[in-house]
DNA sequence: ATCATCTATTAGGCAAGCCTAATTTCGTCA
DNA sequence: TGACGAAATTAGGCTTGCCTAATAGATGAT
């Protein structure tokens, strides 16, 4: 079982990490199924497995109610988190990886570097705080800032944004990005929304404007640079959480 | 299974590399006790893994007899043995790592890299052709150079050595080394040795001279300087291969 | 040749994780 | 309230690797 370097399985560091990526940063409970999504695991085995994470005190299981990490249980994949992220770093710092390629690499490599080579590497690097997509990376004593961003998806019509947080899981998304001239930190601004969940036209210094598929614009963390437009498209939602 | 980056498990990698390493570089059948002990597992345990390996082409096993790595399988060896061995460079000569931290670090790394990962390493560190404790490591086609080093043990008495290569296993062994003033490199003269079994006392420049146990002195690899001293201790026996 | 002693294999089991199929529970809507 | 569909769990199985105990093969000494 403790084929990871601090003692837990890779199926446990996946689950942990998978969860905790899927209640945001606290709180809400995580269904079988969303979990049995991400892990492209039946939801009868993340069922097995939930039981035994629970029976070792990492999640709390509700049946028929989702679960819910414990102290431990976030602890521990808030350090996953962090090897991953600093491996990412690394991985595009100092040995010439494209964003794209990193993630599938620090997949497996998380769980089998130990704390000493994590440091080693966050030393090197400088102690970064966020990873090439624009994820913060948790401290080495587990405290992570979650940066406050808008989905491109609901960013007004005539805003000046940058690019702050990019989904890594699909190494085929991140090439498109890099394909328009996207990257973490690119300005560029709104010039259109279309409605019934029709795309987001950007517009990128030198660059004829781009339209956004709707399902990828939400997948991008941005910052907003100019406030209010003049006039509040119709389809705009009031700013949920 | 799957959970290398090569589709062969951890278990799989690791019974490979020992049973190429146990067999020296070719010939040699293992014997299942002493793949056992090497890997720390029961002889049962080992009989019935053999019988999955030879299942699926990678040795080839005489029941009783011993078992032969394939050309397959031995290439396979050879593959995780370039990724521990790289491992240990990188980590050595860009992460500041002490020779006897890294074995611990490379034995699970070597499951995790990509090829990818492993050559962007080497490519780094000018494809190094030894690790740090002096192990030829083999080239990316799987050619390796074994060389033929003399064990301290068997250097006779006023000669001056070379130490060549160190047995990577035991941390303490190699932080004894360093205590010593010998690393992979450093230049010595063997001033005495006793017989039944006794020590082998080495002299290093600017030191007092040192007795080392004739087990630690069996796994240093030496490389000779100057050839046959005065006059043969009684006890050396011709030089076997 | 025979026995004692290793060495190796087989027999029988177990835990981790995964799967599919069957069943149960939840929640919602008529 | 009742029924239906979605979500979750349970039942039953499988593979990989590992273990201990029991058996069988190889070997050297008598
Ligand atoms: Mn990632
Ligand atoms: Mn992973
Ligand atoms: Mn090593
Ligand atoms: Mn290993």
């Amino acid at each position: 079982m403790p084929q990871s370097s601090v003692g837990l399985s890779q199926a446990t560091e996946d689950y942990l990490k998978a969860i905790y990526g899927l209640a945001g940063d606290q709180e809400r409970a995580v269904q079988t199924t969303d979990l049995a999504g991400a892990l492209a695991i039946s939801p009868a085995s993340v069922s097995g497995m939930l039981r035994r994470l629970s029976k070792d005190g990492l999640l709390s299981h509700l049946p028929y109610r989702g679960v819910r990490l414990t102290a431990t249980g976030r602890r521990l994949a808030l350090r996953v988190v962090r090897r991953h992220r600093i491996l990412e770093c690394y991985l595009t710092n100092r040995l010439g990886y494209d964003w794209n390629a990193v993630h599938a690499e620090a997949e497996r490599l998380e769980h089998a570097v130990s704390d000493e080579l994590v440091e080693r590497m966050a030393l090197v690097l400088g102690d970064p705080p966020y990873d090439p997509h624009g994820a913060p990376i948790p401290t080495r004593d587990g405290e992570i800032a979650v940066p406050s961003l808008i989905p491109l998806a609901e960013v007004p019509i005539g805003t000046l944004a940058e690019l702050r947080m990019v989904d890594d899981k699909d190494a085929e998304r991140l090439r498109y990005l890099t394909s328009l001239g996207l990257e973490v930190g690119t300005r560029f601004e709104v010039v259109d929304r279309q409605p019934f969940d029709g795309p987001v036209t950007i517009g990128l210094p030198g660059r004829p404007p781009v339209a956004l598929g709707l399902a990828l614009a939400r997948t991008l963390g941005c910052r907003i640079h100019e406030p209010e437009p003049r006039s509040p498209p119709e389809d705009s939602l009031p700013a949920g959480a």
